[in-house]
Formats: structure tokens, sequence, C-alpha cells
DNA sequence: AGATTAACTTTACGGTGTCAAATTTGATCG
DNA sequence: CGATCAAATTTGACACCGTAAAGTTAATCT
């Protein structure tokens, strides 16, 4: 009674596998991730968590779903911040989009990996689409031109960001560190101005 | 004496366990491809793979090889097809690079995942660049503005089409089939036409 | 209080990568 | 030709993994 949910014995586990499955992640890259290294950090045997989730892809799935909420966060962090212009924010959300990236490498691989339940799939809070895809579609919305399918122009985004940030983070650009106003990402931003202007040549 | 390596035993273990590789990761995607399948596969014990291969990470560099040159045949086969105008072979290329994303998704994520040595890595062939690198250069090159860095385009096509080809196989824009005509990826094509044009608003 | 059930532990099993020590095999040399 | 030698492969062992079944504990309910 000490919190919302009974709790027997541990206190909040699921919660707490959950957080040490992002830890592990964090400090040990996807290969560190763990069912019995989960427990272990929870400080519960190795066999508890099949209580809480469906086994390792059912974890791996609640991680994913924390992880689209920090991801979120990033997201709106960086439009919010300051007063911007339309074509500002999508740039802005695509900073955010490559920070995130940079600062929780493994987390986004288990997002859009094999059980990561991608961006589309219904959360907890049953919504059809998950908060990042709505952030995504609110700051392409101003340059979707009326009358046509919004999601063209959200594909176009999120494939290039969604991209470099993967090549990005793999070292295919050379770098892995943080400078962002590298050349590369400049050429991404610069095609990504180029988004909405003029839709017949 | 029967070809240029002298076969002790097997006669090609090293590229039998690669073939299994590669057939392992078509058939059961990712989480099927083990060592020991392999091993299996290619008839031998499951040890025997650590004299031609270090580790199951080395094996994993192999198959990416290997996989880089299918990719690169992928791609060129798409941009030698009939006449095409540079403009033309730019989209080729991209079609190229989903389709063997769709034909091939298990191999492309380990190509460009934890030990699959990306795009740049050195070769058996001790070239500096991929081929499949050089591939798309080539057809990046015509619309390099002139004394610009060839880097910058190619980043731009190189993101868009690898964040858009995973992001198809990931199920994310609804449809995992192969009709390319879909407005998703048409959307990209149309960003990928804007690409070299007017380069200063 | 007694029964019930959820949370967790214990134990066990098959599969995995990796290593060290045999063992086989093909080639080489005297 | 026969002994030798080194490479290729096997065998066996180990620690770790995910999963499942059965057992234990503790909180809740009547």
């Amino acid at each position: 009674m000490t919190t919302a949910k009974t709790r027997h014995h541990h206190g909040d586990l699921k919660r707490a596998l959950i957080q040490a499955g992002i830890d592990l992640l964090e400090e040990g890259g996807l290969e560190a991730l763990t069912l019995r290294k989960c427990a272990a950090r929870a400080g519960v045997s190795h066999a508890a968590p099949a209580h809480h989730f469906a086994g390792m892809s059912g974890l791996i799935s609640a991680i994913a779903e924390e992880g689209f909420d920090i991801f979120s966060k990033y997201m709106t962090d960086a439009i919010e911040a300051g007063e911007q212009t339309d074509r500002e924010r999508l740039r802005s959300i695509c900073r955010g989009y490559l920070q995130f990236g940079l600062s929780h490498s493994g987390l986004l691989k288990v997002m859009f990996g094999e059980h990561g339940l991608g961006i589309h799939a219904p959360r907890k809070d049953n919504r059809e689409e998950a908060e990042a895809y709505l952030i995504l579609r609110g700051v392409c919305a101003p340059f979707v031109p009326e009358g046509e399918d919004p999601h063209i122009v959200e594909a176009q985004v999120w494939s290039l960001i969604h991209g470099f940030t993967l090549l990005y983070i793999g070292g295919e650009f050379g770098c892995t560190s943080m400078p962002i106003e590298d050349s590369p990402f400049e050429a991404v931003m610069a095609l990504i101005d180029r988004i909405g202007t003029q839709a017949k040549t």
C-alpha cells in the first residue's frame, strides 16, 4: 500500500528491471543486455522477470517503450527551446533525434530492433500513434502542401534523419563524437531545408 | 591442389561457413545466426570455425563482407539497366538499395550492425573504400557542385535511402512487401530529385 | 484463523560462444 | 617408401544464456 501497486516483496520490480536494462544497455551496448543481469541488478533471482514480462522479448519491448519516452523528451526539448520558426523547428527536431541517438545508441537500436516495437506500435496509454511520432507529425505539418498526404513529408524527414543518425552512430561518417556542426550533418540539414518547397519542379 | 588453397579435410570450409551463415540469416533472421548451426550446416564440429574466423564476431564480419558484394551487385544491376540519365541513375541506385534490403534484410542488418564493419572498413582486396561506396560515389558525382565536397551529396543520398530502407523493412510504413511504387518510396524519390539543384536558395 | 493467490526462488534443461587438449589428416622430407 | 610435422578438425569442458516447472514465502480475503 506504500505505492499504488501492492508490493509483496520487491516494491516495483517491473520498473527496476526496465531501468536495469537501460543502464546495462548504456554501459555495455546491445550485447550486455541480458535477462539474468537485469534480474541481478534489481536484486532478484534470474527467473523473477518472467512474472512481469513475456520473456526476453517482452522485457525488450518494455525497454523500447521507455526508450521512446526519453526519445520524445529529446525532441520536445529541442523544438521548445526559444522561439523558432517552423523551419527552425524542423531542423531542431532533427538535432534532437541525432542527439538522442548519440547519447543512447544502444537504446535506439533496441527501439527499432527486432522486438523493439517500432514507432507505430500501440502503447500502454493505448494511443494509436506513439508520442514520438505525433511530435514529428506536428513539426512536419506546416510543410505539407494543402490537400496532400502528411505522410509524405513525414516519411521524407524521418527517413533522412533516421538514416543519418544510424550511419553517424555506426561511425560511417568518420566521427562518432558530438560536434554537430560537422559537414555531414549540415549536408543533411541543407536537404531538410528543401522539404516542402516548390512541390512540382 | 584442386584450388589455390591446400585443402586438408573439408575443401573450403571458410566459404561453406560463410554461405551457411547467409542461408541461416535469410531463413531465420538475425536470431538464427549461430556459430554452432553454421558449423553443423557445413558438416563440421562446433569448434571448427574457430580456426577460420576470430570467433563469432569474425564470422559476422566475413558474412558482412560477402553481403557487401551482393549489395554492390544489386546497385550495379539497377544503374546499368538500360540507358539512364544521371538523375535516373540516382533514383535507380536507391531502388537497388531498397530492393537489396527487402530481399536480404537480415544480411543488411548484419552488415551495418555491431561487428558488421560498415561500408568504409578496409576489405580483403585492401581497397580504401568498399566497392558499394564507390558505386554510390559514382552515381552522386554528377550532382556535386564543382569545387564542393562530394561527401555532402553522398551523405544526403545515403542517409535518405538508408533510413528509408531500414524503416521500410521494420514495417514502419505499414507495408513490408515489394510494391515500390508506394507513396512513401515515391516521397523519398521526390526528395532525391531535389538533390544537387540550386545549391544556394 | 485458514485458505488463496501473487511474488519470488530453486532447480533443471537445452542451447550458445569459447577455450584447451586430443586426434586425425595431408603434405613434406630423408 | 616411411617417418615426421604441422595444419585441420574433433572432443570435451566451462560459463553464461533464456525458459520452464515446481517449490517457498508473504500478503490478502473471507
